[in-house]
This record gives C-alpha cells, sequence and structure tokens, in this order.
DNA sequence: TATATTTTTGCAATCGATTGCAAAATGTTA
DNA sequence: TAACATTTTGCAATCGATTGCAAAAATATA
C-alpha cells in the first residue's frame, strides 16, 4: 500500500554487508579485482533487498546514455512500422533502449527532434529524411561530437555517417524495363520529392530504361506529388485527360500505385490490358488489390535489423564506422498481374 | 573537427557571468526569485556558449525520468502504428520522451521489458496485452509505487489504473445483427485468444445477437486462432469442408478475415452471396480487396492520443487517475460489398 | 620469520542540476 | 535616517554510481 518504499541503493547494501559502496559497484558489475565471495554476497543481498541500478547517476558519472534514437518520417506506414519492428529488436537484446519520434514528413519538426535527441544525448541516432528536408545542418552537432549517426532508406551521402539502402535505381530499371518487355510504349512515372535519394533514384533508373530500350521519354508522362493515396487518384485523372493516354504506369510507392489504380478502374479502364501498373514496396495492400500489383520487394524488418546492428556493434564493439560506407540491401521484382498484358511473350 | 568539444555547465555559465550556479539554474528554468535583468543575462550566456542541460543530472536530482513506457504486442500493424503515432504526438508536445518496446505477443517478452521499463525508471507506463498474458503481476511494481499505469485496447481491469477501448461488445453486436438482417442463417465467427477482453467481447456481442435473433448458435461455426493472415487461409478451409456451410462470417480481425475471404474466391464462393464478410478495425487493405469488406473502424490515433493525454495530465497537471477509470472510444459500422446479399431488403 | 607479490578493498573526488534556508541587496515607510 | 519589508542571490548538501589511487589483507618466496 506505500507509495513511498524507499529505493535501495549500493549504500544500503554496502551497509548491509559492512562493506564499502565502492566494492558493491564493481561487485554488481563483475569486476576482476572483486573476492568471488564477495560478489556473491553481495548480488545476493542485491536480490534480497530489491535493489535496482539507478541509470541517471550511472549514465551522469559514465556520460553515455545507452539510449538510441530513431527519427522517421512517420510509425504509422507497413515499411516503416517494420522498419521500427526490426530495430527494436537488435537494440533491446544489446539492452540498449530507443527513443522514437517522427518527423511527419516536414524538416522543421525533424530539427526540433534532432534538437531534444540531442539534449537528450543519445548515443547514437538513426534517421530517415523528411520529405522536405533539404540540409543536415541539424545533424551537424552530432557528428561533430562524435555520436555515430546512420541514415536507413531515404539517406544522405555523407562521408561520416554510414547509409543502408536499396539499389533503387536498378529496381526501377529492372521494373521499368519489364513494363516495356510487357509491350508498353507510353510508360508514366509517378514519384515523389526528387531531393530524396529514393525518388531521385527510382525517376533515374526510369529514365534510362527507357533510353536504354529507345523508349522516348515524355515529359508529360512523369508526375511528381507527394505519393498519398489522394495524390493517385488525382494522378488517375491527369493521365486518362492526356491526349495520348499511357499505356503503362510505374509509381514509386504501392499506396499510391493503389488509389491510382482504384480511380481507373471506376472509369473502367483495364489493367493490365489498357494500362499495366507496377509499384515500390510491397505493401500488404499490393497482393490484395485486383488485379494484384506487380512491385518491388525490400524488407523493412531487415533494413531496421541491419541499421541498428551496425549502430550497435559501433557502440558496444567499438566498430569503426567508416568502415561501413554504406550497405546495400537486397531487393526484388515481384511479377503479377497487374503488369501481365495478354499478348506478351512472358 | 575535434570531437571532444566540452559540455557547458551551468558552472561555466556562472563562473562567466560571476555569480552561482543555483542562480544560473533557477535562471533557467525562470524562477520567479531570479531578478529579470539576471534572467536576460543567464539565457543569453547560455545561448552564447552552447550549454544543453544534462537531463541525468537533472533527473537523478529530481527522481523523475521525463520518459514514458509503452508496451505493445507488436508496432508494425496498421491499427498499432496509429495508436503509437498519436502517443508520440501528444507526449512530444509535452515535452516527454517514448521508451517504445514489443512483447511480440508473448508474456515471458513482456514481463522482461516491464522490467526493463522499470528499470529504466519511466515516469509512466502504457500497455496493451500480449496475446497470451494471464496475469499482471509484473506489473504490480508500477502499481506499488505509484507509478501512473495505462491500459489501452486490450486492456486488464484494475481499480488504479484506467483503461481505454472501445465498446467491442456492442461493435461485434451490430456487426452480426447487420449479417442477420442480410439474410444470413448460419453465421460463423473466427476470433482470438478469449483471455484477452477484445477477443471475448467480440465473441460475446456475436454470440448475443445471434441470441436476440434467434439464430441457433452453432459451435462448429466458432473458431478460435491467432487471427493471422496463416490462420484465415485454414480457417477458410475448416469452415467449406463441414457438413452444412455457413452462409456468413465475421471474423474478429480484418487481416485474417481479408485472407479468408481470399482462400475461398480461389474455391469460387462469391462473396457475399454464397457467404457474406465482415471484418473488424477497418484496415486499409479492406478497402481494396474486392468486395470491399464490411468492418468495424476505431482510430487508433486517437486511441494512442487519447490514452497519452490522460498520462500527460495525470503527470504534469496531477490530474487524479481513479478519476478517469475507463474511456470508451467511439467505433462505427462500415457496411460495404462483403455483406450486401442481392435479396436483401437494405 | 622477514620480505616481496599478488589480491582485495576503501577513500574520496567526480559527474551537473536542484533546493531549503540564510544572507545580502534593494525598496518602502515613518 | 532608522526600522522594516521585499527581492534577489548564494551556500552547501543532495541525488547514486563510478574510478584512480593508495592502503590493507592474503599469499608466495627466500
Amino acid at each position: 500500500m506505500s507509495d513511498q518504499e524507499k529505493e535501495v541503493t549500493i549504500y544500503d547494501i554496502a551497509n548491509k554487508l559492512n562493506i564499502s559502496a565502492a566494492t558493491v559497484s564493481r561487485g554488481l558489475k563483475d569486476h576482476p579485482a572483486i573476492n568471488k565471495n564477495t560478489k556473491k554476497k553481495i548480488l545476493a543481498a542485491a536480490a534480497e533487498m530489491g535493489y535496482r541500478s539507478n541509470s541517471f547517476a550511472s549514465n551522469l558519472r559514465k556520460k553515455s546514455s545507452h539510449i538510441i534514437g530513431v527519427i522517421v518520417p512517420r510509425l504509422n506506414s507497413s515499411f516503416m512500422s517494420d522498419v521500427i519492428a526490426g530495430i527494436e529488436k537488435v537494440v533491446n537484446e544489446a539492452n540498449y533502449n530507443l527513443f522514437i519520434s517522427q518527423s511527419l514528413e516536414s524538416m522543421k519538426k525533424e530539427v526540433s527532434n534532432a534538437k531534444a535527441m540531442f539534449n537528450n544525448r543519445v548515443d547514437g541516432l538513426m534517421v530517415s529524411l523528411a520529405y522536405d528536408t533539404s540540409d543536415i545542418a541539424h545533424f551537424e552537432s552530432f557528428i561533430n561530437r562524435g555520436i555515430p549517426l546512420v541514415f536507413f532508406d531515404r539517406i544522405y551521402e555523407h562521408e561520416k555517417c554510414p547509409s543502408i539502402y536499396i539499389n533503387n535505381y536498378k529496381a526501377a530499371y529492372d521494373i521499368t524495363s519489364h513494363l516495356i518487355e510487357q509491350g508498353c510504349k507510353r510508360i508514366a512515372h509517378i514519384s515523389g520529392n526528387q531531393l530524396r535519394n529514393v525518388y531521385a533514384e527510382r525517376t533515374r533508373g526510369y529514365q534510362q530504361a527507357l533510353k536504354d530500350n529507345h523508349v522516348p521519354f515524355d515529359d508529360t508522362l512523369l508526375i511528381i506529388n507527394d505519393l498519398s493515396a489522394r495524390a493517385g487518384n488525382e494522378a488517375a485523372n491527369q493521365l486518362l485527360n492526356l491526349p495520348v493516354r499511357p499505356d503503362g504506369v510505374f509509381v514509386a510507392n504501392d499506396i499510391c500505385a493503389i488509389s491510382c489504380m482504384q480511380a481507373m478502374k471506376k472509369q473502367d479502364i483495364k489493367i493490365p490490358d489498357d494500362i499495366a501498373f507496377a509499384g515500390f514496396n510491397n505493401d500488404p495492400t499490393s497482393c490484395v488489390i485486383e488485379p494484384n500489383l506487380t512491385t518491388i520487394d525490400y524488407k523493412g524488418y531487415e533494413m531496421g535489423e541491419t541499421a541498428a546492428r551496425i549502430m550497435i556493434n559501433h557502440l558496444v564493439n567499438n566498430d569503426d564506422l567508416q568502415k561501413t560506407q554504406s550497405l546495400i540491401l537486397r531487393s526484388e521484382l515481384i511479377i503479377r498481374e497487374s503488369s501481365l498484358k495478354k499478348g506478351s511473350k512472358t
């Protein structure tokens, strides 16, 4: 009933055993200079008295927090929540804790989040950039103080920061080539802010694939928006109102692709025969929509695990961060009905 | 270039201004006893010298962490990531930080997570229970020390802990009644572990609706599984192999409902005419599947916001937790094609 | 037994911010 | 100007764990 059970400290243990707090402190963390017997007594007393270490005191003294910060654009997307789950697993196993915050796709909030992380003295920071982040001055303080900074997915190339991502260029190249193989001659591309590597690279892959296959690039077929469901809907109308409609669409994200498909289906466009579709991300919805959506699969969970492991290895084993400049994870083209034209060779 | 820029402390500021650290400390937090002019000087010096408060020292002295812990079954579900996003927003605005961990639906991990939260001295804890948690002894230490504990969605009734959830009973009652109205006479129900309020209440609502409408309850039509996509697939086969097939299915979760529908569609079952379907959660996939899935909508984001606000109000304004015993949020029946039989009156 | 070695332990300072209480500075009133 | 009230400030202890260094205890060697 007592709200006020007193906290047990190493001094209480020391008193009880008639030894010094220093010995207790060392004993608790298995310091080699402490006698085995004394250690046993200390551990027993600690357990019996319900001791729990005060991490503030320890952090204050040791100047490290055992906390890793994470800043992501949004927590509630299928991909990102997979990433977070992967990070959480690795970090938790290493006895670190996570501070998580979301930038809500705004650079302004990202800046303030970074500041909060800095003031809370995270031991490391993992970041996937907001939609409109134009520079990373707000992360300089970390770099200057030698606090490890790792980028993932939406990265920023920096010599001191490892980056974990996929080969967006190649994935986009492959998926575009696939559409061309299926007989598409006018392929539209819907993408996001070209400041972000993920979207710029996908656009580049799309354009290169067109070029290599001698398909002329038509800039009325390139739409840049925020890749939301609403934007997908609007893009559908925009594309259907063109003087010459596309016969294929490659969207840089499944959510947007699917709402675009749905809007087109309502206007009686036949997918894939009138217009073939391809997305990106292998979102759960992509194999629910009919026809199922051709897309690029890459594992958020693994990306989270990998990024976290690099961070933890640096913090725990003092691994050199420079050594891992960047880490490219596997991605895979998944061909489904949305891009398989009837008359095609495949 | 210097990795080792020294941290600025209140003592450095005090020295520079020839005043005491106590005054600096008070000045920085706008203590009323400090002269306006002195305050201005302190703030200016702090800014100029790049001071940042050391939260460890502060926490150590104040015995509070400004950290709120969250334990959820999984981070990567559409619903839960919405909840987390809502929590993050409220908590962040109040200048608190979040420790997040996932129990992965296992009581064992939930126990160890709770312990970690306790040792890290969170100021409050928010929990949605794991699939198989059978008691909450692992949370007693929080209750005993007066650390506020709030349950949401998958709750545990406890006089000292507010709970935020929806009326699962009524929602299930409504959705089952709707299926009956549509002419269903043999309604199967797929649900999860009946230890969890959310599933037990939904099952209860289902059964009561049957009873009130004089539809006999057939226990071969009640399937309890883990509500995963795989389980939905298996349930489809189980139901189709019954001597008399159901003409309606109410699943306690959309993910499972959709995989069940997909499996049935593959066997040429016509939905809704052969078998009507209803789910729960309004997952994004529910309006992508064809036919679109009738379901119960409840806003994870709002649930997260609400739960977090109760916590924050308690911590910041010292609101009484007892006062809010439980908070029932709105949920809404969303009728879509999956449950609209052709010959029905509606 | 005396001396040298090796193992164990303790002293005391340190990490920065906070706060009760007393003292100093300033302002007010008679 | 004296006496008193009000504002501002500073002293010094405190929150617990950590750690360099020295001292004590235990063990080994001559």
